[in-house]
RNA sequence: GGGCAGGUGGCAGAGUGGCCAAAUGCACGAGUCUGUAAAACUCGCGGGCUUGCGCCCUACCCAGGUUCGAACCCUGGCCUGCCCA
């Protein structure tokens, strides 16, 4: 069995641990079982969730055994952690779409089947729901005394907000979670909870609710946040979140995120997203050094993470698309190769009537006022999803950041006719350097 | 239940009767430079119309009111914090 501590470390994912020497005992004696949750705050798991998933897999190819809780119950209660406002509750109907949707993507990464350390997937639900609240007083909230849960960060900070406050409900996230890591320790004897920093406190509220409980030791561990190299939080790009979902984040898109990691990133996310071996990501390092231009490291860091999210075919497919998008001139493309660009970038259809091609192609002589809505830049900007409003569009177009078939727009006032179609049926729009979009007539 | 403070754009935070679509910072978008990087610099950043000057609409928690005119004053709500009971 490695030595799963030291590899975290390597990787930059070891933060804190609630007794480091005597889990380091523990886990050379045997195979472990640990568990780390995800509450359903959304119907996708995004790349920040893949840190504390993909340690369970680490833990599980060192021979221990995961457990993935889906946090039915947690999530109806919202965890204050790293929140600085008070959350609405979700819905029932939502958590339960948002917990459907999540579960197939935690399974995704583990390995159920094994027979030595097969992975378990459980619903904190399932053994918190039935639960009355006097239960949960006497046997659960009796043990833990509010001096110490006012004393966490997460409640502290909250406190100390002038404007928010924080409910007696998110108050009490941590003791749910708490019991559920007693509860995991009775029922599946796990003995381990992992997850990003911001879970410390909730962390060791189990392990000492599981303590005065059950008379037993269990261990907390926690890894760094993800985080750029300016602080802030890792996942989030302009256009949003990036999903683990394909039908959310695109894999092409997905693909791209990791293309443009920071040179001051890359490294750090090699050690913590991909399996890579230690000597792979230390070449990869002495290259992006030599020869930054290359962005090797980028390059090996998105193969990495498009293939194990999306598979080996959503990454060729994306890296094709890449490879035209950005390769220079759209000359000489065929409308084979064009053909796998559609459907890796976003794509809209858009009505081939509306296009047809019109006598005078002249802005100034105001064609507008000569055909029925003819179809302008700034109309179609919009209706791809490069601009969020026609204002935004034209801005973009003065700036000179539009370009039609990779052809900068000179003017807002372009009408986009039939002409423009490539192959006679799509349209490649770009804004900036890297924001593509494809419209295909029809 | 009472007293006090406060609720402004994605966030932070000015403004406190007309000069306010609202300072400043951050975030974000485009441009230049590059390497689909970073930094720097320029421009933009509620919506619509306009080549442009500019024009129109909707906005400063909600609902009313005072006023020629309100983010700003008044009344009543709702929400939050602090203190007292």
């Amino acid at each position: 069995m490695s030595d799963i501590l030291a590899e975290l470390e390597w990787r930059g994912l070891y933060a804190d641990c609630t007794d480091r020497d005597a889990l380091t005992k523990r886990l050379a004696e045997g195979p472990v079982t640990l568990y780390c949750g995800f509450d359903p705050t959304a119907d996708s798991l995004h790349v920040g969730n893949l840190v504390p998933l993909l340690a369970l897999k680490r833990f599980q190819d060192a021979g221990h055994l995961p457990i993935a809780l889906a946090g039915g119950a947690t999530g109806m209660v919202g965890d204050p952690s790293g929140k600085s406002d008070e959350r609405n509750l979700l819905t029932p109907d939502q958590l339960q779409h948002n917990l459907d949707c999540i579960k197939p993507q935690l399974a995704r990464f583990l390995d159920f089947t094994g027979a030595k350390n097969p992975a378990r997937l459980v619903n904190n639900y399932d053994w918190t729901g039935t639960i009355t609240f006097l239960e949960f007083l006497r046997d659960t909230g009796k043990h833990i005394t509010v001096n110490s849960m006012i004393a966490k960060d997460s409640v502290r900070t909250r406190m100390e907000d002038r404007s928010t406050g924080i409910s007696f409900t998110e108050f009490s996230y941590m003791l749910l979670q708490g019991y559920d890591f007693s509860h995991l320790r009775k029922t599946f004897n796990c003995e381990l909870q992992v997850g990003a920093t911001d879970q410390w406190g909730n962390i060791t509220v189990g392990t000492e609710l599981t303590r005065k409980k059950l008379g037993a030791t269990v261990w907390g561990l926690v890894f760094p946040l993800l985080t750029k190299s300016d602080g802030s939080k890792y996942g989030k790009t302009a256009t949003g979140t990036v999903w683990l979902d394909p039908k959310k984040t695109s894999p092409y898109r997905f693909y791209q995120f990791f293309v443009n990691a920071d040179d001051a990133d890359v490294i750090k996310l090699l050690k913590t997203l991909t399996f890579l071996p230690q000597a792979e990501i230390t070449a990869l390092e002495k290259e992006l050094k030599a020869n930054p231009g290359a962005r090797a490291a980028q390059k090996a860091l998105a193969k990495e993470m498009t293939t194990l999210v999306h598979g080996a075919d959503a990454f060729a497919a994306a890296l094709k698309a890449t490879e035209i998008l950005f390769g220079g001139s759209l000359d000489g493309v065929s409308e084979a190769i064009f053909n796998d660009v559609v459907g890796e970038v976003p794509t809209k259809d858009i009505e081939k009537a509306k296009l047809q091609k019109h006598h005078s192609h002249d802005p100034k002589t105001n064609s507008a006022t000569m055909h029925a809505i003819p179809f302008f830049i700034t109309d179609i900007i919009v209706h791809a999803g490069l601009a969020p409003s026609k204002g935004v569009a034209r801005q973009d177009v003065a700036d000179g950041g539009i370009y039609i078939n990779n052809v900068r727009v000179p003017s807002h006032t372009r009408i986009v006719t039939t002409d423009d179609l490539l192959f006679g049926k799509y349209l490649l729009l770009r804004k900036g350097k890297k924001s593509y979009a494809v419209l295909t007539a029809k």
